[in-house]
DNA sequence: ATTATTATTTAGATTTACCTAAATATTATT
DNA sequence: AATAATATTTAGGTAAATCTAAATAATAAT
């Protein structure tokens, strides 16, 4: 199967969006791809047509199996790529989604799996992402929480759900990154906002949109 | 200047085969590009439009120095990448080629210039060819001759003009890659084939083909 | 059950990068 | 210089991926 970038593109967001959710609809493709739903309904039809999709008017869109195939590989470049250049070329996590978005429509399966060698073959992108190996399979479900949700007192920074450079400029700048711990101080049921406190630092408070897209896990 | 994948193959074929030539024809652009001469026209119109090229209807092509800047920007990229495929992945150089193609359109000069560092800012690429620096400027003019035309009897092999997998693995088959040390036994004029020989190993006999695309210095 | 609101699809264009076939210009050969 | 051969351009189309505006369907609110 050859998919042009725009194709990949569509199955990748799909595969995200489908988390979750039991379908994937024409408005949330279009605002995720940033683009208009007559569109999405354009590239749909073309998508269903290439058994990527199951697709009936009106009635949302999901990954076919061969479809989800596709987009594991998708994401297995992306997230490789991103470790590449965390890792490799000492880029920060704020600034690889980006260039990871056109090295991923690079489609070699050598290259892909030369390049995982290359570093290891590691488990976790640089935003905590599990990154599926070469057969498409990830590591476990990662059960995570989100800050936001969780009811712990004393947690550890695991993954980042949004991948903005505005989310992870903020993050780097109060001192979070994967693998931080910190201790809830305080939840304001006001604004859901949450004061929290990194080991031998003062305590500060985040918004409920921070809270939200740190994903936690209790320790 | 923002260019397309498109016009960026453009800029950098037509750079290639300027070399030498004072002008780029519009048929051995559309053989260079394997598309055909009523596309290059197209596009030749689009490229003068955005001053990359020189171009008048019949008069043939030139890049400005606007479209020289390009260029020698996308040949950067693109040998780096192969570079990087050749030394850090442990590609063979027969493979990096079609690779770097794509990975050339990836336009980022801090990944650029990150993935020159990391690579410790190498001067040739895989095939011998130069690497333009972030400036543009590459080491020497390379004053090389093919082992067609050379004279001299004692040569190492200095770099490739053909990148064609074909070229490459017969070449690597014979035992011949950058840095090899010949000697010139015979030029037989009926067919302008020449036999060499390689340190302890039995001479061999190599078609015109072979030795135009061999390049090579006296030693 | 109507009506209003929101979501989705269709119709009809546009842009980019190609193509083929025909026309025209340039260059080479008698 | 006239003709033949070759190179280049133009005219007119196609396919992919978009878009806007209008039509239709689904859902929510009275
Ligand atoms: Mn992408
Ligand atoms: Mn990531
Ligand atoms: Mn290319
Ligand atoms: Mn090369």
């Amino acid at each position: 199967m050859n998919l042009s970038v725009s194709e990949e593109n569509y199955i990748k967001s799909i595969y995200k969006l489908e988390e979750g959710q039991d379908s994937v609809t024409t408005n949330a493709l279009a605002y995720e791809l940033d683009t208009k739903p007559a569109s999405v309904t354009d590239m749909a039809k073309k998508l269903k047509e290439k058994k990527l999709i199951a697709y009936e008017k009106y009635q949302g869109i999901n990954l076919t199996p061969e479809g989800r195939k596709a987009a594991l590989q998708i994401v297995r470049r992306h997230r490789l790529w991103e470790c590449f250049l965390v890792e490799k070329l000492a880029f920060s996590w704020e600034e690889v989604h980006e260039l990871a978005e056109e090295l991923e429509h690079v489609r070699s399966e050598k290259l892909t799996n030369r390049l995982s060698e290359f570093l290891g073959n590691p488990a976790i992108d640089p935003h905590g992402d599990p990154i599926p190996d070469a057969q498409g399979k990830m590591g476990k479900p990662r059960t995570l929480t989100s800050l936001h949700k969780s009811q712990a007192k004393r947690l550890e920074v695991m993954a980042v759900s949004d991948k903005s450079a505005a989310l992870l400029e903020f993050l780097t700048a109060k001192g979070i990154r994967l693998g931080t711990q910190l201790d809830v101080i305080e939840r304001y049921a006001f604004d859901n906002s949450i004061e929290i406190k990194i080991r031998n630092q003062p305590a500060f408070t985040i918004s409920e949109q921070v809270s939200k897209n740190i994903m936690v896990k209790a320790i």
